[in-house]
DNA sequence: GCAAAAGTGTTTATGTTACACCCATGA
DNA sequence: TCATGGGTGTAACATAAACACTTTTGC
């Protein structure tokens, strides 16, 4: 235990940071990953992530990373699942503690506009993904599995838009997450069915009648309940 | 271990281990806990675990620190959380990897009964735990809240009991996870209509109508399908 | 026969899905 | 006035829960 001729397992910590950007005809999921710059894998896209820090903590470190890629603070992080590469290089052994992140699209959005993205950072839509590093593509895979589901019995796709947004802003997100189309109707019933939403007297105009905005209810976890 | 201002974080499995017991009205469920014979926390009762092996997987590990338990193999393992406990020992960083397992209560008790049990491990009702090392207590009860959660929407409950049962043992193995009585008719109802049961034409005998013993549909994922 | 659990059937409540229809606006 | 999406109502269907009732054994 005390001076080991192989080395010991180091901690990683890695993010799959989600976001929607407004599509042609339908939003699109987007992640951001790094392009590496150094061996193994060199030039290759990677989840952003990095070494976690001596005296900081797995969240903390998530959040670092967060950061560093995006500039931005989530306004979910959860962890995801942890990872060991028995099969990477022989010598290192590395366990991958691995967080997903949701990110409204708006301050997605107002950053890249005003600082640009930072370099060997790139954002793509998770239907078209480059070869990724290591094991990062399956890693990716499951966290998109992990945000649907949660997205079906849970609020969290709201963090995925600014404070206000119409019925139809966010069933686009939903739309979008799980990727079917939803039935306005119904999806109107469920949600003034719950606590989560607040009505405001905000209306948004169109070609059409004006929508009505709504903020959500702080006092409701995000986390709980609902269905859709 | 000593020239370094700052320990890198080492990492560590543990398992939080579940099998049923027969009570006096109704089952219990148990967990295995071991009495800790070094500093901190001396003679206090722990998760079974240890230090993450240079050359070995975090499930592998998972599944060492089972077998030095309690001498079995798991009918389920899945990973649960890693937790970091920055409050540990300032100087030792340590990032602790928590999975959770079932038991065949059929094989502990033949364990229990040919082996006795090994020195410094006794099992404990959930309902009834003694105070708990670091912050292992939480760990269970989120352990717990995950069974019972997963309970309700696949059938590895059954991987509680043995591969034949009647109906009767298996709605009670349920109630005992889920803490509350089930209809025993819509229950039946529940398991028949599933592909997951595998009626035998063997019956069990008691002071009341045979019942029919069931065995599991090997091709039937433990983890899938199945309300209740 | 009686108790006790196995097993069957039916009724009720609840929630999901589909879809018809009216409303209010910009162009 | 027309197209478009906002918003309301409702019927059809599927599922879960509650419970009455019959069957078969040991004692």
């Amino acid at each position: 235990m005390t001076d080991a001729t192989i080395e010991p397992p180091r901690v990683a910590v890695q993010a799959a940071i989600f976001s929607v950007r407004a599509g042609a005809d339908h939003d699109e999921l987007m992640i951001p990953l790094v392009r590496r710059t150094r061996e193994p894998f060199l030039d290759q896209w990677a989840l952003p992530g990095g070494w976690l820090g001596a005296e900081e903590g797995l969240e903390a470190a998530a959040g670092r990373t967060l950061a560093e890629t995006t500039g931005l603070a989530p306004s979910w992080l959860e962890q995801l699942y942890t990872f060991d590469n028995t099969d990477r290089s022989p010598a290192t052994r590395v366990v991958s503690v691995v967080y997903w992140a949701l990110l409204r699209s708006d301050l997605v959005e107002a950053q890249r506009a005003a600082a640009g993205s930072p370099e060997n950072v790139e954002w793509f839509p998770v239907e078209s993904l480059p070869d990724l590093a290591f094991d990062h593509r399956p890693i990716v895979d499951y966290a998109v599995w992990r945000l649907r589901n949660k997205a079906g019995y849970s609020r969290i796709a709201a963090a995925l838009l600014p404070d206000e947004f119409t019925l139809a802003e966010l069933r686009g997100v939903y739309e979008t997450v799980l990727g079917k189309r939803l039935d306005p109707s119904n999806f109107r019933r469920l949600l003034e069915g719950s606590e989560a939403l607040v009505p405001t007297e905000v209306f948004r105009t169109g070609p059409h009648r004006p929508a009505r905005v709504f903020r959500y209810n702080a006092d409701v976890d995000l986390a709980d309940l609902g269905p859709l």
